[in-house]
DNA sequence: CCAAAAGTGTTGCCGTTACACCCATGA
DNA sequence: TCATGGGTGTAACGGCAACACTTTTGG
């Protein structure tokens, strides 16, 4: 079992307010094979949990990760060659973190931006171009923003996350109208202080559910009615 | 690994032309547990080869099924209690057989409506509902019609396949603009014979491609451009 | 000529994008 | 008052569904 935990978090540490994307969640291998490479987190499935429970076991005990919103199992791996020595099958998850969340972490584990991958591990990689392909594909036709963003915030905050996890600008306008008609999120009446250069105060927003929900299914051949 | 291999075919074995509805390949166990309840094919995976190349296998060597048009991974189950004896965990596909076909198979296994399942044994029911809701979802935005459908066929059996896997009435002419506008579909150039009560012989059509394609990513929050 | 089946034209609706315009605040 | 960011109005576009209408065949 290995996870891709994706989370939106700026480029530099020490600028909160600056440029953000996609980073996903690595451990730096200290034993031989592929020795210093990086590799999703995971471990062994145990005699009695089930992959999920595992998946969310291994990231609170290995790397101290327990704000996952959301989880999901990808696809399973399965070629034989895929990693030296016995036949080993992983089964990968997508798992993502709410944004200002930032959880202690490990001396030898690291978020990295997904655009910019270190030298990765056996199969690795494309584990990770999967997962964020998922996460761009449902953030189109589900409420799963709920699980990259904070409780509440400001329109702006949610269309850079929007961004950021798409890999292209969103238009904060229509991001709202998209969004509000279809009851994903909702305004809490209340509103954000405004920023250091002024400006008016923005109105603040939560996601209506924190529950995962296809909100968007049919394109076309929609059913008669 | 278990398969749900799903085919549209005629309710009714002896009148190829009557309603048709979408079928699922099962298989009735002859040992306990659940001896006589019905369920999936499927088998162990070799020491030597893939997820993929496995399901292939075992349906080849067990039901005798070599017609597979399209083969993909769904849900792995793994929930330590879901087969009695020791833990075993399934890894989930979904097959699709295209529909004039009708390969030989052995005397225990037979195909079932998915509307009308018998007594399945284990977990294997909510699999083939799933299996179902995939192919569903992947036919409003995906060329996959194309593993249902025969190599060359007129607008009406295309309805006909689409409504027996939709579960509900298509609308042959908005079909055939949906997928001609999306170039799913093709106009081989020739007409088929008209049937037994006249009518304007039917234009016949070919899938472009016979490889799994996406053909409508987004539905909203576009890239720019 | 009539019935049946296939295919086309047309209309209306709805969701999305793009962009111009108005609003509220701090300096 | 100006600059800045927030928010609304509106128009254009495109895809889809529904349905009336035309075309082509067999009896």
């Amino acid at each position: 079992m290995l996870a891709a935990v994706l989370q939106v978090r700026p480029l530099d540490e020490s600028d909160p307010a600056g440029k953000s994307a996609l980073h996903v969640l690595l451990w730096q291998r200290a034993l031989e094979p592929e020795q210093g490479k990086w590799s999703l987190p995971g471990g062994r499935l145990g005699a009695d949990e089930d992959l999920t429970s595992s998946v969310r076991r291994q990231l609170a005990e290995k790397v101290d990760l327990r704000e996952l919103a959301h989880l999901e199992q990808l696809a399973v791996f399965s070629d034989p060659r895929r990693v030296p020595g016995p036949r080993t099958i992983a089964s990968t998850f997508l798992g993502l973190v709410p944004s200002p969340a930032t959880p202690e972490l490990p001396a030898d584990t690291r978020w990295h931006p997904v655009d910019e991958l270190p030298p990765m591990a056996f199969d690795h990689a494309p584990m990770v171009q999967h997962a964020h392909h998922r996460l761009a594909a449902k953030l189109s036709y589900t409420n799963i923003g709920f699980a990259l963003a904070p409780a509440e915030f400001a329109l702006s905050t949610l269309r850079d996350i929007y961004s950021a996890a798409l890999g292209y600008q969103v238009d904060a306008t229509n991001l709202q109208r998209v969004l509000e008609r279809r009851q994903v999120i909702t305004r809490t009446g209340t509103t954000a202080r405004s920023g250091r250069s002024g400006g008016r105060p923005a109105a603040l927003y939560r996601f209506t559910e924190a529950r995962y929900r296809v909100t968007d299914e049919f394109a076309a051949l929609r059913p008669p009615g």
